[in-house]
RNA sequence: GUGGCUGUAGCUCAGUUGGUUAGAGUACCAGGUUGUGGCCCUGGGGGUCAUGGGUUCAAAUCCCAUUAGUCACCCCA
């Protein structure tokens, strides 16, 4: 109080390292996305999702060991050991095994949210991060033409998305799994993680991974021979079929990714959208049949902007129920930052859902708020200007928020019942007597 | 968890071999201009130079520590 200035303590305001919040331009299209997304995973039946977010950590932690767990958010408060959710799907085998009962198989459900990743923060990638997840689990079997149908998903998806012209890329781990097999791998797991690098590190390095493993150098050729495989996918399941490979896992896999192959014409997938790639192996370790990745035709170095694929024991930890199911998961923030440093979304524009602005002179505020009512009713977002000021600092906010068009009510509009609205781009004025009317303008320009 | 780089106005950045009161652009506010914005002109507010210590007659500048951010590895979306 010595001070004479009224001083206050100010915090810093800053977020926590790896969390991200977008501006307004920025969430418009963001939310944009997610809504064609959303739109997109409607029209195929799924059904909505939402799961807390906090899980009881016993729940959370159930299956995952070593690197998962280290990354997961968890703290105590009270008695409860609680976490956050590291992903959508394993919220989603809890939740199948505790509803079992109440559910319609097969449940066919999406979810939009937030998850939470402890890791470094690095180019593109957060620590709370919206993941867009659609997955089909079946009760005690489900048919392989639905491993067929999420790649109908995803391309109707990108196709509404309109940010380029993509690839699916299709593998399954039985044909990969059995193949090592034949050639006497034991780590089949160490192995499948190591031919996942390919795109990345590339063949040589790979190769003397698998050595350095205890693969043997015949082994090791045979696998990138495989991996190496190109051509259409029909080429490819030709060249599959004619190996000659007894292992049963493989031959169960080949016919696997050959029914899904043959079924994806059925949904009228364009051929030149998808693809057999045998170097896709995914990460994960839960997969165990076809897997998936989606990359932009002309942007192939942003990595996979969509993976998933075909699990058999969704809910092992949490119900002896056989669940298996098929899924796949974008994470659409970091595939949003990279559109955006791509410049393959434009950020130019609107600011504001707002199309229409009104600003009331003297004594119209009634009829003003009454006929912005009436736009809105008639599906047209709009806002009334309602602080005082002079009227270069009204129109200022809508240049500045990029809303289309300003209306200024006046007592002449007032007396005729009619709406006088300036194209804030071009400048005209034009007088309308309807929303009807302000439509059959709006197309015009 | 390991390593590299960077912290100057809300934002983007200047700031000479260490030398007076730390600047510019932009954004913001006000006025020029109370029924028509963008342009222009004038003025204004805004800085513990990340923090703490050290060297020096003198530090935004050199040294050390801390802290924050960022990029890469691991892993993944």
């Amino acid at each position: 109080m010595a001070d004479t200035k009224n001083e206050r303590s100010i915090v810093e305001p800053s977020i926590l390292a790896g969390f991200i919040e977008l501006l307004p331009k920025e969430q418009m299209m963001f939310t944009r996305m997610q809504d064609t997304i959303k739109a997109t995973f409607e029209s195929y039946g799924f059904i909505p999702l939402d799961t807390p977010v906090l899980e009881k950590s016993e729940v959370l932690l159930a299956k995952s060991g070593g690197d998962t767990a280290k990354q997961v958010y968890r703290f105590t408060k009270g008695d409860t050991d609680m976490a956050l959710r590291f992903d959508l799907t394993v919220p989603l085998a809890r939740y199948v095994a505790q509803h079992y009962g109440e559910l319609v198989f097969p449940f066919r459900r999406y979810h939009i949210g937030k998850v939470y990743r402890g890791e470094r923060p690095q180019k593109g990638r957060f620590r709370e991060f919206y993941q867009c997840d659609i997955d089909i689990i079946g009760n005690g079997s489900l048919g392989i033409i639905n491993d067929a149908e999420i790649v109908s998903i995803i391309n109707s998806t990108f196709e509404a998305l309109q940010i380029g012209e993509f690839t699916v890329m299709i593998n399954n781990r039985k044909l990969l799994n059995g193949f090592f097999e034949a050639y006497g791998v034991t780590d089949t797991v160490e192995v499948l993680r190591i031919v996942d690098k390919l795109d990345k590190i590339g063949e040589d390095a790979v190769r003397k991974e698998l050595l350095e493993l205890g693969v043997s150098a015949a082994s090791a050729d045979a696998i990138l021979t495989l991996t190496s495989l190109g051509g259409d996918y029909e080429e490819i399941l030709a060249r599959l079929k004619e190996m000659d490979i007894s292992n049963e896992t493989f031959q169960i896999g080949l016919s696997e990714l050959d029914a899904v192959c043959a079924q994806m014409k059925a949904f009228g997938i364009p051929k030149e959208r998808f693809t057999i790639n045998l170097k896709i192996a995914r990460g994960l370790d839960y997969y165990t049949g076809t897997v998936y990745e989606t990359y932009l035709k002309d942007y192939p170095e942003l990595g996979s902007i969509c993976s998933g694929g075909r699990y058999d024991e969704l809910a092992s930890n949490y119900t002896k129920q056989s669940l298996p199911g098929v899924g796949i998961s974008i994470g659409l923030s970091r595939l949003f930052y990279q559109l955006c440093q791509a410049g393959i979304v434009s950020l130019g524009g609107r600011k504001t859902p707002s199309e229409i602005l009104f600003i009331p002179m003297q004594g119209t505020m009634g009829y003003t708020l009454a006929k912005a009512q009436e736009f809105r009713q008639a599906g047209i977002p709009c806002e009334t200007y309602m602080n005082e000021g002079k009227m270069g600092k009204k129109f200022g906010y809508a240049d500045k928020l990029g809303i289309p068009f300003a209306a200024v009510i006046g007592e002449d509009e007032m007396a005729g019942n009619v709406v006088t609205l300036k194209n804030m781009t071009t400048g005209e004025q034009f007088t309308v007597g309807s929303v009807a009317e302000y439509k059959t303008f709006r197309e015009k320009n």
